[in-house]
DNA sequence: GCCGTTTTCGGCCCGACTGTTTTCAGTCG
């Protein structure tokens, strides 16, 4: 169910990172880095592309364009077979370990033949490390505290790879005969930023058929129980999935059992018991009679508690049980109620799109307006000059121009923008009167993660306290799995934010969810605005807006608090940044 | 291995930080 892009993409990524392990030539590792990245954003489907078409992909010549043929023919391509052969994929994975680059992996792995995570940690209890040529105490130290965070968000996956497996398996699923009714539920419908295992229910009187075409569908690697009424899997990228076939006049109440949370669960379950009740996944009975009550839909079920429908992003046992007795529930935002991408990248620096394929592509997505924010000069690496983004500008107004009277919704408006750098004392690229140029910025931190909570604090306030900066980028820069979030008094620089009428960025990347949902709970309590952005560096990133929408909803946040649901004008008031009181 | 108002070779994202060194290699964004 893979897209043929992500699997060459994948196979590309490890190419790259096997020939840097061998010490191979780094331009060369980069370039199918680089190959990887296009080809994983690219719009079209490769496998419907013929060598010359591949070559149209940037960054993709003669010889990886004959490699994408070679693989899509023969799953297979002999030059990374060669590096397989030479290398575990163990050794690999080490470099999945933060601090710990092809280079150490090496290292370890020809002194010492370490070729797991689970050998390094036993090499370096053993202090096997102490005796290698670079290796010293501290490094140690980064290499288990690297560990340590890899196994924080252990083996479960992040949201996007999750919705795919399981947007397939639903597919699959509901075209077996006597299927009446399929979804996933659990901790994916929930909308939770990694995913454990996927609960998938499915309604019919007979669940054999279910049951069968479950277990063969193509990516099932592993069956680890197979049942009447439940049976797991394990697919190909490791993710266990269960499947629960109840009869059809119970799917409401099987629907509500297993979206959970259990806090959730165990909630509602109470409230039937007050009320001579008692809820299961098979309906809500009479205590005394056992007699079902309800237990087709979810709304029967929560009606018959007293209790509106409560949406599956506040099921966390946050207040929602409360807020719904007094008929309280936010209106949450919803996908369809976003009106623009405030958050956006093009290949004039590190995006893969160019700024006309972005803005068509948003167009497609109806957008009322769209900003270009491409990444300003003090990320070095970017080559951001004035003339280049004064380029940009006018190409950006010009196009403006041409999408005011097209597009869905009545035309789009395009606004030139920026991601400026926070530095590391709060201040930004560009003096006030180049800034004053910019339709909007936003500003984020890219450097000196690791200064102390004070510095970190007062960085961000005084991001907040520029007039020309409009919206925090992903605040935290935690990237899930990967590296923590700063440590910054949030609550301060929440209380800036509302006081200088800045926006928060909720980064829709799959990757950062950036507020999280319990952050966004707090922010919210200032009285702070949000931007829900993709940081879209493609086409196909524009699409991660539903995983912000997502976080922004398990936030408890109603269009309301979300800038980029709002006209136009509102929304360009709001940018003149001054503050409301 | 890709790319070229530099075209068939010679560049290729640049700077900071960290830890291990004693002048620098490795990693990261």
């Amino acid at each position: 169910m893979a897209r043929a892009n992500d699997e060459v993409a994948a196979l590309f990524a490890e190419y790259a990172d096997l020939i840097s392990i061998t010490g191979g030539d780094a331009f060369k590792a980069r370039v199918y880095e680089k190959a990887a990245r296009a080809i994983g954003g690219h719009h079209a489907d490769v496998s419907t592309l013929d060598v010359k078409g591949l070559q149209q992909i940037p960054g993709v010549g003669r010889s990886i364009a004959e490699k994408v043929t070679v693989y899509l023919r023969t799953g297979s391509v002999p030059a990374v077979e060669e590096l397989r052969a030479r290398i575990p994929a163990g050794v690999r994975r080490l470099t999945a370990v933060p601090t710990l680059g092809p280079k150490k992996a090496l290292v370890l792995y020809e002194e010492l033949g370490v070729s797991s995570i689970e050998e390094l940690t036993d090499a370096i209890h053993q202090e096997r490390l102490r005796d290698l040529k670079g290796f010293g105490p501290r490094t140690e130290e980064n290499i288990l505290h690297g560990i340590e965070l890899l196994r924080s968000s252990g083996d479960r996956v992040l949201i996007d790879a999750a919705t795919d497996v399981a947007e397939g398996i639903v597919a699959e699923l509901s075209r077996v005969e006597g299927c009446r009714k399929c979804a996933y539920a659990g901790s994916l419908r929930r909308g939770r930023e990694t995913i454990g295992d996927i609960d998938v229910l499915a309604a019919a009187s007979d669940s054999e058929p279910l049951m069968r075409a479950f277990t063969e569908l193509p990516d099932v690697t592993e069956v680890i129980a197979r049942g009447r009424t439940k049976t797991s899997v394990r697919t190909t990228k490791g993710l266990s999935v269960d499947l629960r076939v109840v009869p059809p006049d119970s799917w409401g109440a099987a629907l509500q059992y297993f979206t959970g949370s259990k806090s959730h669960n165990i909630r509602t379950r109470e409230r039937a018991v007050h009320q001579g009740l008692k809820l299961s996944e098979y309906g809500l009975f009479d205590a005394e009679s056992g007699e079902r009550v309800v237990s087709r839909t979810e709304e029967e079920v929560y009606a018959r508690l007293g209790l509106p429908w409560i949406a599956p992003a506040l099921r966390e046992d946050r207040g929602e049980i409360e807020a719904g007795l007094r008929d309280e529930l936010p209106e949450l935002v919803q996908e369809r109620d976003i009106r623009g991408d405030l958050h956006t990248h093009t290949d004039l620096t590190d995006g893969l799109a160019p700024l006309e394929e972005m803005a068509a592509a948003a167009a497609e997505r109806g957008y009322a307006y769209y900003a270009i924010t491409d990444h300003a000069p003090n990320l070095f690496m970017q080559r951001m000059t004035d003339e280049r983004i004064l380029a940009q500008r006018e190409r950006v107004r010009e196009l403006d121009g041409e999408y005011g009277r097209r597009g869905r919704r009545g035309g789009m408006r395009l606004l030139h923008g920026a991601e400026l750098n926070i530095d590391a004392e709060g201040a930004v690229d560009w003096p006030d009167d180049f800034l004053a140029g910019f339709d909007l910025c936003v500003a984020s931190v890219h450097s000196h993660f690791n200064q102390d909570r004070a510095a970190l604090t007062r960085r961000l306030v005084r991001a907040c306290e520029n007039p020309y900066v409009h919206i925090i980028g992903h605040p935290t820069t935690r990237l899930i799995g990967r590296r923590p979030g700063i440590d910054a008094d949030l609550d301060e620089v929440f209380a800036a934010c509302a006081r200088t009428g800045t926006a928060l960025e909720v980064n829709a990347h799959p990757d950062r969810l950036d507020l999280n949902d319990e952050h966004i709970l707090r922010a919210k309590r200032h009285g702070v605005k949000f931007a829900i952005d993709t940081d879209a560096h493609s086409v196909l990133h524009l699409a991660h807006m539903r995983f912000g929408v997502g976080t922004a909803q398990r936030g408890w946040l109603t269009g309301d608090d979300v800038i980029n649901t709002w006209s136009l004008t509102r929304l360009r008031r709001f940018l003149r940044k001054t503050p409301s009181s």
